[in-house]
RNA sequence: CGGGACGUGGCGCAGCCCGGUAGCGCACAUGCUUGGGGUGCAUGGGGUCGGCGGUUCAAAUCCGCCCGUCCCGACCA
């Protein structure tokens, strides 16, 4: 099989036209749908079943750093959201209100939650009374609606649903300590499950959460060099306890706020991983989170049924006892090679054939979805080799990723040199830069690229002067064009 | 929200300019055939032409408004 040979025929390649090819692969894999209303899409089982992985991933680690689940009202009296001055400033353009219940008009207007802070404030008011009731550490999963206008699958629409931890804590150097542990954590998890490379540093003020002190985030590198905010861990100082009165006291009877700490990740992460990993024949979905891992084909030959078939039913229930998510697809209406290509476009990283030689030699031809290669596997060592290769190929998958990664992150110091790397190459560029909100602003107007985050080594005065003024520069920032 | 494009069986499209009985490929159903990279043949079902209004004897086709999708910008997880 030649490697340019195009297998996959029903969607557009992606290195023809990036954007057509995300839009197809989402619905011909069935991984979402749009519905009549813009912005709102369907996540189809597919789809949801990725999103399934991905909480009961995310959950157990959150739950490890000693976190526990509760659930807050989806709606927020509009007093509650005005509270924190900067917060409702920020979220204002995107609240979505409700005003009418049943044929009453509210006498006070209800925010769907654009987030949670304003309608979790309160409660930890009421909650919080000594030192011994800190720390307070709840995460919610729950959906959220931000009234955007412009939406894409996955990576903006209209609602979407996501974790949100909020906590509280006696001194500020706990909840810097907190917001930081669950930056690692998110770091850890993109890379570990999602075979994603990420960066993690802060934000600028600029592009901070409105109502924090200070906002850190993970970012990855898209395979079309734009850049993707996949998580924030917000460190909120104490803007909401003054904001929602959560007050405590402490060991010497002084009446204290709580210093406070925020952070998510969405189902944008979904996005992520079909435009980190996808290629011309579709998705390529890492094994740890893949919904299907396995799919076994049989090949039909004369009495198949009664040779082939029992081998290949064998072999998926000795997978399955392995621990492996195996799918056996016997269907007679659809032949071997139209099964190929749709599994292949739906990001099955395993393949498995086996057909009369196979059994006739005790072994089963295993196709790799991230190389495409394929090798013999004696039948008898299938539910030892099997989770072997998922191994390998979840670290093949990091692997380019992070050649990618490494490959497109340059730095630049000339605002010349800036300009044509965005514009042809794109990627990470990584400049000096003053601190200068202004600077920010300029390049954003003009290369449309934004600071995306700034690592810890390199928040420091550097040798080079700020790309943009030419003042001396207090940082060297990651750049990106970004989603 | 600005600028552009598009909307016709499930999907991809033709028909529209020049108004006159809605068509093609794929998919779907049935049967045979085939089967290690989207088998082949035969028969068949399915569409208020995005919505509303207008012009006309007559509208998929002409006009207006609205909705949705995509692309390019401003805002954002």
């Amino acid at each position: 099989m030649s490697a340019n040979e195009r297998l996959v025929k029903q969607i557009t390649p992606k290195t023809e036209d990036f954007s057509r090819w995300y839009g197809e692969i989402v619905q011909k894999a069935e991984l979402a749908d749009y519905t009549p209303m813009k912005g709102m899409m369907v996540i189809r089982p597919y789809g949801y079943a990725v999103w399934e992985n991905i909480q009961q991933r995310l959950d157990r680690r959150i739950k490890a750093l000693g976190h526990v689940n509760a659930y807050f009202p989806l709606f927020i009296p509009e007093s509650f959201l005005k509270k924190e001055a900067e917060h409702v400033e920020g979220f204002a353009p995107e609240v979505a209100w409700v005003t009418v219940g049943g044929k009453e008009e509210l006498e006070e207007r209800l925010a769907v939650r654009p987030t949670s802070e304003a309608v979790i404030g309160p409660m930890y008011s009421k909650w919080i009374k000594s030192w011994r009731d800190l720390p307070v550490l709840i995460n919610q999963w729950a959906n959220i609606v931000r009234w955007e206008k412009v939406t894409r699958p996955f990576l903006r629409t209209t609602e979407f649903l996501w974790q949100e931890g909020h906590t509280c804590h006696a001194t500020a150097e706990e909840a810097e300590v907190e917001t930081l542990s669950i930056l690692t954590m998110y770091k850890e998890f993109c890379e570990t499950e999602l075979a994603i490379p990420v960066l993690a540093g802060h934000k600028t003020p600029r592009e901070k959460f409105a109502g924090a002190q200070m906002t850190y985030a993970i970012e990855a590198l898209m395979s079309d060099g734009k850049a993707l905010q996949m998580g924030t861990s917000h460190n909120l100082g104490q803007h909401f306890s003054r904001a929602f009165d959560i007050k405590f006291e402490d060991q010497s009877q002084t009446l204290q706020y709580v210093w406070q700490t925020s952070w998510g990740m969405t189902t944008r992460t979904i996005g992520a991983l079909i435009m980190v990993h996808g290629d011309d024949s579709g998705l390529r979905f890492p094994p740890r989170i893949a919904p299907v891992q396995v799919v076994i084909i049989p090949i039909p030959f004369g009495d198949w049924k009664t040779t082939v078939l029992p081998a290949a039913q064998a072999a998926a229930e000795s997978l399955r006892k392995a621990g492996v998510r195996v799918q056996l697809d016997a269907r007679e209406e659809a032949t071997p090679g139209w099964k190929f290509s749709e599994y292949e476009m739906r990001g099955i990283p395993l393949r498995i054939e086996i057909g009369p030689r196979d059994v006739k030699n005790g072994q089963a031809v295993c196709v790799r979805r991230d190389l495409k290669t394929k090798q013999a596997v004696p039948l008898a060592d299938l539910a030892v080799r099997v989770p072997a290769l998922l191994d390998e190929i979840q670290a093949v998958l990091f692997d380019q990723a992070g050649t990618f990664l490494t490959a497109n992150t340059r730095r630049v110091q000339a605002y010349d040199e800036f300009k044509s790397v965005l514009e042809s190459s794109r990627g990470f560029v990584v400049s000096p830069w003053c601190g200068g909100a202004e600077c920010e602003d300029k390049i954003k107007t003009e290369t449309m690229a934004t600071i995306r985050v700034i690592l810890p080594g390199d928040d420091s005065p550097q040798d080079g002067p700020c790309l943009c003024c030419g003042k001396p520069a207090v940082a060297a920032a990651h750049f990106a064009r970004a989603y």
